[in-house]
DNA sequence: GGCATTTCTTTAACATGTTAAGTTTGCCCC
DNA sequence: GGGGCAAACTTAACATGTTAAAGAAATGCC
C-alpha cells in the first residue's frame, strides 16, 4: 500500500480544506514525478544505481572533466549529497577525480571506462522508458508540459 | 551555491546529449517543485516544521480520526517515513494516536490541542505564499499547469 | 478450531535531503 | 606581503526516501 496509489474512496467529510489541500501545486509536483519515477527506479536498481548517482553519471557522460559546482548544478544536487555520492561512486571505480592544476580547492571529475560502460548500458534502458511515458501521455501535451515547468520555475526565480 | 541557482553559463561542449537530459521531465518537475519550496521551507523552519511534518498536520486538519494508511496516501509519503514523522509529532505532542476498538493492527491520529494551534498559525503565512507564487506566475497558467500534472499522472497510472 | 494468508504498522539498513559549521585554498587590497 | 574575505568542498547532525523484512492482529478457508 504505497501513498501513489489510485485513490479508493474519500470517505465522509472532505470539507472545504480538501479542495486547498489537493490544489497544492507542490504536491501534485511531486505526485507527478512520482509516477515517472516509480517506472526508472526498479530499471536502476537493476543496474546498481540509484536515481541520484545515475543523475551524475548524465552529467559526466555530456560534460567530461566537470568540478563538483557545475555537476551539482546540472544534476540539481545540493553540494553534501553531491560530495557522498562522488565518495560512493569513485570507490566503486564507475567515475574518477582529479586536482586540477592551479586550484586545489577544486575537484574535477570524469567516467572510468567502467563508468562509461555503465552509461551505455543503462542509457537504452532509459530512453525507452521515457518513450514509454511520452507515448502513454501524448508527446505534445509532454512538451506542452515541460514548457510550462520551464516558465514555472523562471518565473519564480526572479524576486 | 546551490544547484538551483541560475545557470551562469554552459561552457563549449554541450553536444546532443545535453538537450536530451535538459529535457528529462523528471528532472524539471524536480526543478520546478524545488522553485516553489525554497519559499516555504525557511517559513516552516521558523514555526518548527518540515515540509512532510506540515503535510501531516495538513491531513489531520481535513480529516480527524484517520489511520495512518490514510494519512500515507494523502500525504504522499511512504509508511517508514510516515511511521518515524507520526513517532515525532506524537513526541512532541502536535498530535495524538490512539488504538481503535474492533482493529488493533491499526492506529489512528488526531490533531492536538496544541497541534490545531500550530496548524491554525501556520496556515495564514502558507495561503499567502501561495498566493505570491500565483501572483507571479499567473492564476490561469497555473490552473492549466495543475491540470496538465493532474492528467499526467492520471495517464501513467493505468498500466 | 486451526492454519495459511492478508492487512496494518513498524524496524532495519543504507542513501539522500537540509541546514549549519568547518577546512582548505585562492584572491584582494591596503 | 600579511590580514581579511570569498570560494569550493567536506563534515556533522538530524530528518526523510527507499527497499526489504519483521511483527502483530484480523480474515479466510477447509
Amino acid at each position: 500500500m504505497t501513498p501513489f496509489d489510485a485513490e479508493p474512496d474519500m470517505g465522509p467529510a472532505a470539507p472545504a480544506m480538501l479542495r486547498e489541500f489537493e490544489r497544492s501545486l507542490p504536491m501534485q509536483l511531486l505526485k507527478a514525478r512520482e509516477a515517472a519515477m516509480v517506472r526508472f527506479r526498479p530499471m536502476l536498481r537493476a543496474h546498481g544505481l540509484t536515481e541520484q548517482q545515475w543523475r551524475v553519471l548524465r552529467v559526466l557522460a555530456a560534460w567530461p572533466d566537470v568540478d563538483a559546482s557545475a555537476i551539482a548544478r546540472r544534476s540539481l544536487l545540493l553540494a553534501p549529497s553531491l560530495s557522498r555520492i562522488l565518495q560512493h561512486l569513485e570507490s566503486t571505480g564507475l567515475i574518477a577525480r582529479r586536482t586540477p592544476a592551479g586550484d586545489q580547492r577544486r575537484a574535477v571529475f570524469a567516467l572510468t571506462a567502467r563508468g562509461r560502460a555503465r552509461f551505455e548500458a543503462v542509457a537504452p534502458d532509459s530512453e525507452r522508458l521515457y518513450r514509454d511515458i511520452a507515448s502513454a501521455f501524448g508527446s505534445e501535451r509532454l512538451a506542452m508540459l515541460y514548457a510550462l515547468l520551464s516558465e514555472f520555475a523562471a518565473a519564480l526565480e526572479e524576486p
